[in-house]
RNA sequence: GCGGGGGUAGCAAAGCCUGGUCAAAUGCGCAGGACUUAAGAUCCUGUCCCUUAGUGGGUUCGGGGGUUCGAAUCCCCUCCCCCGCACCA
């Protein structure tokens, strides 16, 4: 291989300088502002990252480094999620142990990141897998222990059998499978393991949401669906035998208590104990077992899905319903779900489609209660459910009510007679966190004969995982490791045995950003006034697909710890970016399909900058984008041009006025979008402006300089390196981002900058056309414009009125201007703005000026005097029309 | 079904919130030209259609309708694509 590019030696160069200099590391300094900034901290996967994942981090990069030169003290770290399956995995494969394939992949990540030149504070990274990190988590998880919000419940629980352990709801697909083995259905089983009380935090972490203003409405959507509140009613039914005796009482839950009298039966979940408890020894028992067992075989996908055919049985028991006293038999089907409500459904099959279904299938009767306005219902013809709106009938003291309203007067009713309550209900389920793998953070549980559960004192933390072990199988070796498991009860001092479960991985990111703050705090979890000086993240990237998982779990962490006192913020990220997907050739980029590009192949070819630069400008970072090699091309043809301009083409002459108001409104314009995350149109100002100054073949040390400060963000080394040539020793990155002066910018200027580029080519043109090479004198005809007609025309209606609408009206009327109605409007918004007539004069007034100027100027370049006749002067103009072919402009003597 | 995001010239992608300066930025691609022995690189010009030295005219922003002096932009209807949730009682 030969020389590297240009660009990635001076990458090079100043990736060590700024290591050397260590510029980027911070420190929490009240009082001066801050701004936070991060992105998920990535799983360090051994086959490191590729572009697709570098767009993400320079995407944060580039804020990170905008917010710096604006006199924020940035927080900008780097962390990795260490511990999970694949590591162990290859520990298992290899005979090794995953630590070891950890902690090189964490190199490696290191070093490419580094070479993406990412301006991270180093010192602050984390990794979720040291023990100094998940002594915390332990420690949190004894805090929560402790406030009661850990428990241990058996439960049926999602098993995967590759990944030989439970998994969280959040890490079950909505096809049901694991999240890490897409082609394999989890299974479900009954297993005793420990949980996170998120539900205590459901309202609030409902309610957050509102506040959350930075975030996509998508995501919120995404958590509030999840969290999936509902206001409903629970009624409670008296259970009798066949004798009418009462045995028991069974509660259900509804959203539609105004359906309360057209209740004709009620199922229950196939997992509801009651099903066990009241067929025990009855003819049924026997026919429920095996129903069970049938419906258990099935995915939850097969059972729950949506217009899946539904299967049930009765259980020989019926219930009275209260509102009417008719009694009704119980039954069990596989669409109920143990999980949401009670567990159990009072089935009102004329106003709900599912138990509709059933009920037809089942022959159980159909009582219509709820009638349209406008028709008749027929309970034997129909067809479907009956779910609108409607007038209660057959409903006792409630029929002719709204059924609206019903559901509210029946609630209270029921509650006033004591057959129910009104309530609150969430589909949000507790957090499973037990994993049967050793490759994660140990919970810190004893199990001891005398005293059962007992947790590890805060002192004896953290329980450490061991690094003598040996895989045999799939299995968890921490089962086998008989130094681990054997200790004393830290109560009575008994030999007890340790929990060999470990924590799934998303508690280790559930609190690293706080982390981040007081990395090396050995003490406690972090000290307080450092997390509140930087909480919260000013500014969150990672993709959308975290959304109900991660997303939610670090608003539940951050409550809590705010809970405990340990931090003020209620929400841990107040903005939310979610970038879009890099594809190559039509899918999405990854290790997997085996269409990467590396950073490496980049660096090499075009340096990094050139890669960073061309992913900005592409696509908007919030969209997906493909990658092009033609594209990263043309970004680095315009990188030369940009680093050749301002290498060489650096003039000492003061700036020009034309210049200077192009280059304010470029400041304007990139310093808008970068603050937007709109980087792709920073870059396109930024690239207007190069190509005009590229024209113009050189440039003031004023636009140098200024254009150097935008482009750093997005092209840092490079910058660093021109900013160095421009005669300044101190690294740019520190350096005052470019301020606009509104004054400055001057869109007249800028249009009467184009009519004289207009004119001159003009008068080329003419010139060729006519075989002149030199003229003495060059007649200008410029047009008697509308644009006065037109300023005459505001001038007299602002007179008369202030009214811009009118004004326009006005100059529609007048068949001159209506004529060019199209051009002449171009002109209203500019005079009518602020409906002050001085300054329509005074634009008039200017024109005369830069017209002057504009003969000067052209006078100048082609040596010859040149006259200025308004079109209209129409001697003039006649002999201009005659002396060339078609209607002519310029006149050349 | 519910919720979210989209459909713009050969391709990618701006513009839409705040209607007029929009035949519509920018990049890629393509065509022509300059330079060169040549290729590459670089630079210039063009790139919806017709016409022009410049101007101008015509038809466009998924489809249809409306509001307005004026619509890619606002409103209504409709078609298509993507993504989340989904028998949640």
């Amino acid at each position: 291989m030969g020389d590297s590019n240009i660009f990635n030696q001076i990458a090079l160069k100043w990736q060590k300088r700024w290591e050397d200099t260590k510029i980027f590391e911070v420190k929490a300094y009240p009082g001066k502002k801050k701004f936070y900034c991060l992105e998920m901290y990535p799983y360090p996967s051994a086959s490191g990252l590729h572009m697709g994942h570098a767009r993400n981090y320079v995407i944060g990069d580039v804020l990170a480094r905008y917010k710096r030169m604006n006199g924020y003290n940035v927080l900008y770290p780097m962390g990795y999620d260490s511990f999970g399956l694949p590591a162990e995995n290859a520990a298992i494969q290899a005979k090794s142990h995953p630590k070891i394939f950890t902690e090189k992949a964490i190199t490696n990540f290191i070093r490419q990141q580094k070479s993406l030149g990412l301006s991270y504070d180093w010192t602050r990274k984390i990794m979720s897998h040291s023990p100094e990190y998940y002594k915390w988590d332990q420690w949190t998880f004894l805090k929560m222990l402790e406030k009661g919000l850990a428990y241990k419940k058996q439960s049926l629980v999602n098993w995967c059998s590759k990944c030989n352990t439970v998994l969280a709801n959040e890490q079950v697909t909505p096809k049901n499978t694991c999240w890490r083995h897409t082609n394999l259905e989890v299974e479900s089983k009954e297993l005793n393991q420990w949980y996170l009380k998120i539900t205590d935090y459901a309202e609030q972490l409902l309610e957050g949401l509102d506040k959350l203003y930075g975030w996509t409405e998508e995501v919120k959507t995404m958590q509030r669906n999840w969290i999936g509140k509902s206001h409903g009613t629970k009624l409670w039914f008296d259970v009798i035998d066949e004798k009418g005796q009462k045995t028991d009482k069974i509660s259900t839950y509804t959203t539609r208590p105004d359906t309360v009298y057209g209740i004709t039966y009620l199922v229950l979940a196939v997992e509801h104990p009651k099903v066990i408890e009241w067929t025990k020894g009855t003819e049924y028992e026997q026919k429920a077992k095996d129903f069970i067992q049938e419906v258990k075989k099935k995915s939850i996908i097969e059972r729950t899905a949506e217009g899946k055919e539904k299967n049930g049985m009765f259980l020989g028991k019926y219930f009275i319903n209260p509102f009417t006293g008719d009694k009704c038999p119980l039954w069990i089907a596989d669409y109920a779900l143990y999980d949401y409500g009670t567990g159990a459904v009072m089935a009102v099959p004329a106003h709900d489609q599912r138990d509709f279904e059933f009920a037809k299938k089942y022959n159980l009767p159909i009582k219509v209660v709820i009638s349209p306005t406008s028709w008749e219902l027929n309970a034997e013809r129909m067809s479907r459910a009956y779910i609108d709106p409607g007038i209660l009938v057959e409903s006792q003291d409630f029929n002719g009510m709204n059924n609206k309203d019903a559901i509210d007067e029946i609630t209270n009713y029921a509650e006033q007679k004591g057959w129910g309550k009104r309530t609150v209900n969430y589909k949000l389920r507790d957090w499973l966190i037990s994993r049967q793998r050793f490759w994660g953070c140990p919970i810190p549980i004893v199990y001891c004969d005398a005293c059962g559960i007992v947790p590890v004192p805060e002192k004896d933390l953290p329980v450490i995982l061991p690094e003598d072990i040996k895989f045999e199988g799939a299995e968890n070796p921490l089962t086998k490791h008989e130094p681990f498991i054997n200790t004393k009860c830290p109560n009575c001092g008994k030999p007890a045995k340790r929990e060999t479960d470990t924590m799934d991985t998303f508690i280790d990111s559930s609190w690293y950003f706080i982390r981040y703050c007081d990395p090396a705090n050995n003490t406690k979890i972090f000290d307080s006034n450092k997390v509140n000086y930087w909480l919260p993240i000013d500014q969150y990237i990672g993709g959308t697909e975290h959304a109900t998982g991660h997303l939610i779990y670090f608003r539940f962490f951050t409550k809590f710890y705010r809970d405990l006192g340990l931090l003020k913020v209620d929400e841990p990220a107040v903005r939310l970016y979610n970038q879009g997907m890099l594809h190559l050739n039509g899918s999405v980029m990854s290790k997997s399909k085996g269409n990467v590009v590396l950073p490496e192949e980049v660096s090499e070819k075009y340096g990094i900058d050139t890669g960073r630069f061309y992913m900005m400008f592409v696509a908007s970072p919030d969209k997906d984008m493909e990658w092009s090699s033609q594209g990263v091309e043309g970004s680095y043809r315009f990188l030369k041009k940009f680093f050749d301009l301002l290498s060489e083409k650096v003039s000492s002459e003061a700036i020009e006025k034309r210049e200077e108001s192009k280059l304010h409104s470029t400041i304007k314009q990139v310093t808008e979008n970068i603050k937007a995350i709109k980087y792709n149109k920073a870059i396109i100002s930024i690239m207007q402006f190069t190509n005009y100054l590229h024209n113009r073949n050189s440039i003031s040390k004023q636009s140098a300089e200024a254009l150097v400060k935008l482009i750093s963000p997005f092209t840092p080394h490079i910058s660093e390196e021109l900013w160095e040539k421009l005669g300044h020793k101190q690294t740019i990155s520190f350096e005052n981002w470019p301020l606009h002066d509104e004054n400055k910018i001057d869109a007249e200027t800028d249009y009467l900058e184009e009519m004289l580029d207009n004119t001159r080519n003009d008068i080329i043109s003419v010139m060729k056309l006519t075989n002149i090479n030199k003229a003495n004198k060059i007649t200008l005809f410029v047009a008697e414009e509308w644009k006065y007609a037109l300023a005459n025309i505001v001038k007299q209606t602002l007179a008369e009125t202030r009214n811009p609408k009118d004004i326009i009206t006005k100059a529609m009327q007048d068949p001159q201007v209506k004529s060019k109605s199209q051009q002449a409007m171009k002109l209203i918004p500019k005079l009518t703005k602020e409906s002050n007539l001085p300054k329509a004069v005074a634009s008039q007034r200017k024109e005369h000026q830069v017209l002057n100027d504009a003969r000067k100027l052209l006078e100048k370049e082609f040596k010859c005097t040149v006259v200025i006749v308004k079109e209209q002067d129409s001697n003039r103009h006649a002999k201009a029309v005659s002396a060339l072919p078609g209607k002519c402009g310029v006149l050349l003597e």
